[in-house]
DNA sequence: CTGAAAGCGCTTACAG
DNA sequence: CTGAAAGCGCTTACAG
């Protein structure tokens, strides 16, 4: 491998003048930098980001953490993120916790170790709230808080709204007797969407049904079995996400239901599957991408001094597809 | 932050004790271990990995490089990856690069800037290969070959096989008119597959009836399309992977075809979503999980220099779901 | 404009 | 067993 010491001799310059033509960051002779630049394409130096890494007590990576695959919205995210940081001149580490709060400390502190720029949290862990305060480096948290003062931002969608808004369409589409089914409420985001579902029962008169369910397919199919048991007449279903809700399709279709015929089903997050699949999901959309963005942003704006909003709140909205239908 | 200088000087010892204490790499006397381990938990010191990293010549990061996140077969990939690479003490860095050469060079070069272990490539664009050659790391190719000598392995599934596995299956399903969906012809995956279907074609005496698709969900449909046109009789039709799988059955089922009473198909990799999706998806399988494990195996055998098999081809499975069926 | 020097925070021969 | 020294490959005050 040659340095930048080659290069500098083979120019006949100092390694100072090299970094300060690779840098532009400050003047140098127009001879002298010809000189550099053709020793640099000569040699083919490729500076070692490591060291300079060292120097700068910044490796220009930003580190995600991620509870699983499973659910597509946690990819799509860090799809999301990998572009604005590639975009900006970082990279992006990826973790997948699978949900255990050791393997999370233990990533948190490796990114902290590894001079990381920030770190994009997208696990709902408590356990690790204090790993997360004393990391040294800015978090940014998606769709749950921390109770940290220092460089901690929030991205999040309003999921109060989505939880009225998903409630309201399937009232709308003439559901009679509608079942909710919540995400697990030790989770910021579920509690909030619960409310905007039991507001707009109370809107509208409706009673509030509800059973609660872990953000995975195989809990989905348990509990679609569940409502069909306690729930015999139900025509709508609020599904905590879209993979939740394309294994309660699943179980409905397997029992013989037509949808949106006999059950209306709507889901949450409107990952690109929600319209991959027959029929596609009529479902509240998150808007992931400026999500993504943002949390990006923040931790730039953190790791270049700039000013950060500590809280980002988005917008949903209804996307309206074939698992519902206006009758 | 605070540094091995602090560590020595509050345990009253020089940094080349803590050092070795912290690395176990010579003996130390047991009492000044002891007062090391103190001042070390006493201020919290962890070690900086920069630092580490520059000396040592490995950042202990693995880089990954695919097209996009439409298949979930990267996603997949990139799950099982990072999880034997945490596993083994490494992390990983993921960069999607939309299959533009440029961002692929680019990532190359950044990741050798960056004293990476190794690179897991599972893109196809051959312009990259010469940044691939003189990357001046190892570099474990996915499904694909490339003409380098040096560190470069190859893991591949048995593409020929699974051609001729999913060929026979819907002869054997009693499909009479069955049309192929091959991916494109310059990847050598796509070729060993398309030869297998061939080849069991000619065995079966059965015409050759194929359209070439990218593995894209939009071309999935347009593939469908043209499909319908040219073969209106079409009873059986092999996908060139899950996700176009799901997009022709997807036209199909608009265009008022049952699945699998009326047209038959089999898609090709297994993702996770083949048995999630209504109805199931009858597939090839690849074994992801052990791929991507060999291939994080092959980049950390040639960090520590340890034998590495070059090629690595995996076995194929035929999946049967529920869109075939014994007629 | 430019070079010599010091330093980023570790690790490992080297000598004792 | 252990410390002082040198070095990993850069960057940036500092002095000129």
């Amino acid at each position: 491998m040659t340095s930048i010491r080659d290069v500098a001799k083979l120019a006949g310059v100092s390694p100072s003048t090299v970094s300060r033509v690779m840098n532009g960051t400050a003047k140098v002779d127009e001879e002298k930098m010809q000189r550099v630049l053709n020793a640099i394409s000569e040699t083919g130096f490729k500076p070692n980001e490591v060291a300079r890494s060292l120097f700068k007590k910044s490796s220009r990576i930003i580190g995600v953490i991620a509870p699983d695959i499973e659910n597509p919205f946690f990819t799509e995210m860090a799809k999301v993120i990998e572009g604005e940081a590639y975009a900006r001149g970082y990279r992006m580490t990826l973790c997948y916790s699978e949900n255990k709060p050791e393997k999370e400390k233990e990533s948190i502190r490796m990114l902290s170790r590894m001079n990381a720029d920030g770190i994009i949290l997208m696990t709902n862990n408590e356990e690790i709230d204090a790993e997360v305060k004393d990391c040294g480096i800015p978090v940014v948290a998606v769709d749950r808080r921390i109770h940290a003062d220092g460089e901690v931002a929030f991205v999040e969608a309003d999921h109060y709204e989505g939880g009225k808004l998903a409630a309201r369409h399937l009232i709308q589409c003439g559901c009679r007797n509608i079942v909710n089914i919540s995400g697990p409420q030790k989770y910021s985001s579920a509690r909030d969407r619960y409310r905007g579902y039991v507001d707009t029962c109370k809107q509208y008169g409706r009673e509030v049904q509800n059973l609660e369910c872990e953000y995975s397919f195989d809990q989905g199919q348990l509990v679609a079995e569940e409502i069909l048991n306690r729930y015999p007449a139900v025509d709508g279903i609020i599904s905590c996400n879209d993979m939740v809700a394309i294994s309660v399709f699943k179980v409905l279709r397997h029992h013989g239901y037509q949808i949106p015929e006999d059950v209306q089903i709507i889901g949450f997050d409107n990952v690109a599957l929600a319209h991959l699949i027959t029929p596609e999901l009529t479902t509240i959309r998150q808007p992931i991408a400026d999500m993504g963005k943002t949390a990006v942003q923040c931790i730039i704006s953190y790791a270049t001094g700039g000013r950060v909003m500590r809280v980002n709140k988005f917008p949903v909205t209804l996307i309206k597809r074939e698992t519902t239908i206006m009758k």
